[in-house]
RNA sequence: GGCCCUAUCGUCUAACGGUUAGGACGAAAGCUUCUCAAGCUUUAAAUCAGAGUUCGAUUCUCUGUAGGGUCACCA
């Protein structure tokens, strides 16, 4: 039984439409009231079939979208749902298209769009059609904006009102909204349905009348549902379910703006754009039974759905010490905003990556078994596709594939986009990092060239200034009178001295053996232990072991007591700023 | 409250009805010619509870519990 067919199999279901349909032909409005509300010249549903042609694709060819609302923000989540639509589109050589959602011209800001484009830009998520870079549309199935496609709604509106499938209603939310309050009261579903669709069986003269009087008004959508019927619907995610028909008389249209609600919207778009798989947040399954009504409704094939779980985050506990989630929220989280990851330096592959690995758990032994190939290669699929309650956001994963992915890259490259985004958010750096851009790189090569992978400890680019940042003189002159405090592990006059034999013993040619060498024989001298083993074994014996020798060079250079191999360093760092480093200390 | 979804280490997750319940992140311990970051070697850590079906249940069924979603003139 094919998907759609078993959604319509149902018997009873059946039976309920045919007599429906009967009372639909008692409720058309004549046409004259029907011109009143809508005045306009508008396309007919034929006319957008010519307009909108069925796309020419191989059968299996998934034909994908993401749609975000405008609001300022991407969403993590957002992210996420373009992420895996745009996989599924490209891997079965099919379209993926960016919609803009701004239906709710309240909160939208068309502004912001650029925002959108902006980050699917940034973490490289490409679009076939919709809104560019350079603020055109680019694909045939335009417009991609939805408050300029009102003509397009409201034209299947109308043909919806003419089959008496719709019809106005001229409630006020504070209206509906007590009306919803007494029905829980009641102890009673809420919603606008039955008794309580009071402008469902309304008269021809009572229509006439509140338009006379400009009294606002929607258009609802006549649902034929029952409550007690069972739908089988059929998830690509969460398998097959059985859901109750919706019989609510939904809002799909504000006649105020023009513009529909989601589900309108959703239907027409969808079919006219051609989409045959829409993945979305579970929050809408369970509107599918509505949207179903309305894509029979229109005449159209309803798309495949798949709900995605929601990214949430740990949100306390209760008294068992259960955790409690909750979704990540554009008010109160900041990591909800798919844009903070580009501040902090993440690189964008880490971010996509960490996503991949919540979309497929398998992603990780994959990018193991092939850590040089484009993620774009790896397979995405349905079933592996989580089918948990929604996956706790975990920052302290996302280090850790960003520090996998970093330690891969050269010098090079490292300085390359380091540096573009320190120019944004780290202008000193940026400033140093340009005086001397092969001191720069040098010092990002310590550790890294000749090595399977290098330094694992930057997961970010907001990292730099602290793990390079005390290379450069005017950042290290900030931090360097710490040093003497630092330092108080050893004496005076052991300081001093084990200075002393460093400088008239330092050669830059050493290797790092050689230089080790030294190091141990002014540890020996001073009367520490050569190696910490043996002052483990005879602790009374030494005043300490070499690494304290060493950390006296490492804090006098870097006034940190934690840096890599710092043979490594001392030979980046250069004689002769070295000597002045030491020399320094007040 | 109605309806729906979900339940495996702290987290993300694997396991045709038969495994010693596996991996990854994190944690702990040890190793490593200097401190870190790594790397290597170990360790601790889970099937929500209770019934049922079955020779056998993490897996199937039911009940309970917990968490999430939804029930807008928001998407």
């Amino acid at each position: 039984m094919s998907y759609f067919s078993s959604i319509f199999a149902n018997n009873k279901t059946q039976t309920n439409n045919e007599s429906m349909s009967q009372e639909n032909q008692n409720h058309i409005l004549p046409q004259t009231l029907i011109e009143k509300l809508f005045p306009n010249k508008l396309p007919t549903p034929e006319e957008l079939n010519e307009k909108y042609p069925k796309r020419e694709l191989p059968p299996d060819a998934m034909v994908t979208r993401v749609g975000p609302s405008p609001t300022g923000l991407m969403h993590l989540g957002g992210l996420y749902s373009a992420l895996i639509s745009e996989r599924f589109a490209h891997q079965t050589n099919g379209v993926f298209f960016l919609r803009i959602e701004d239906t709710d011209i309240e909160r939208s800001r068309a502004e912001t769009t650029d925002v959108i484009v902006k980050s699917l830009n940034h973490f490289h998520i490409p679009t076939d059609e919709g809104m560019t870079i350079s603020g055109d549309e680019k694909g045939k199935y335009g417009p991609y904006t939805q408050s300029a496609r009102k003509d397009i709604y409201q034209g299947l509106v109308k043909s919806l009102v003419e089959k008496g499938k719709a019809y106005p209603c001229f409630c006020t939310s504070e209206e509906t909204k007590s009306m919803g309050e007494e029905q829980v009261k009641e102890g009673l579903r809420p919603g606008y349905y039955g008794k309580w669709a009071k402008w469902r069986d309304a008269s021809v003269e009572e229509i006439e009348k509140e338009l006379e009087k400009n009294t606002p008004y929607v258009i609802r959508f006549r649902s034929e549902g029952n409550f007690e019927n069972k739908i089988k619907v059929s998830d690509l995610l969460k398998g097959d379910l059985e859901l109750s028909e919706n019989d609510i008389d939904r809002k799909i249209l504000t006649a105020a703006t023009g513009l529909p609600t989601y589900h309108l919207a959703h239907a027409v778009d969808d079919h006219y754009m051609g989409t045959t798989h829409v993945l979305r947040g579970d929050e809408w399954l369970s509107s599918v039974p509505l949207h179903l009504q309305l894509f029979e409704a229109l005449g159209f094939t309803p798309p495949r759905y798949g709900h995605l779980a929601p990214i949430q985050k740990e949100d306390g506990m209760n008294e068992k010490g259960d955790i409690i989630k909750r979704k990540i929220s554009k008010r109160k989280d900041p990591e909800a905003n798919a844009m903070l990851y580009e501040e902090l330096g993440y690189p964008p592959r880490a971010v996509v990556e960490y996503l991949l690995n919540l979309a497929n758990s398998s992603f990780e032994d994959w990018r193991k078994a092939n850590p040089d190939t484009d993620n774009s290669e790896f397979q995405l699929t349905f079933e592996k596709l989580s089918r948990s309650n929604g996956p706790l956001f975990d920052m302290v994963k996302l280090n850790d594939v960003s520090k996998e992915i970093i330690s891969r890259m050269t010098a090079e490259e490292i300085y390359a986009v380091g540096l573009e985004w320190a120019k944004k958010y780290d202008e000193r750096l940026a400033l140093e990092m340009e005086k001397d851009s092969s001191y720069a790189k040098s010092i990002l090569n310590i550790e890294r060239e000749g090595e399977s992978r290098g330094r694992k400890d930057i997961s970010k680019w907001a990292d730099l200034n602290s793990e390079m940042g005390y290379f450069f003189d005017p950042i290290f002159d900030e931090i360097k009178d710490n040093r003497e405090e630092t330092l108080s592990f050893v004496t005076k006059e052991d300081c001093d001295s084990a200075i002393k034999s460093f400088l008239e013993t330092y050669n830059e040619n050493d290797t790092k053996d050689e230089w080790f060498a030294k190091v141990k024989t002014i540890a020996r001298d001073l009367g520490y232990a050569e190696g910490a083993k043996q002052f483990k074994l005879e602790p009374t014996k030494y005043k300490g072991q070499v690494g304290d020798i060493a950390k006296i060079f490492r804090v006098l250079l870097t006034g940190k007591t934690n840096t890599p191999d710092l043979h490594s360093i001392m030979k980046v760092m250069g004689r002769e700023r070295l000597v002045q480093r030491i020399n320094s200390l007040a």
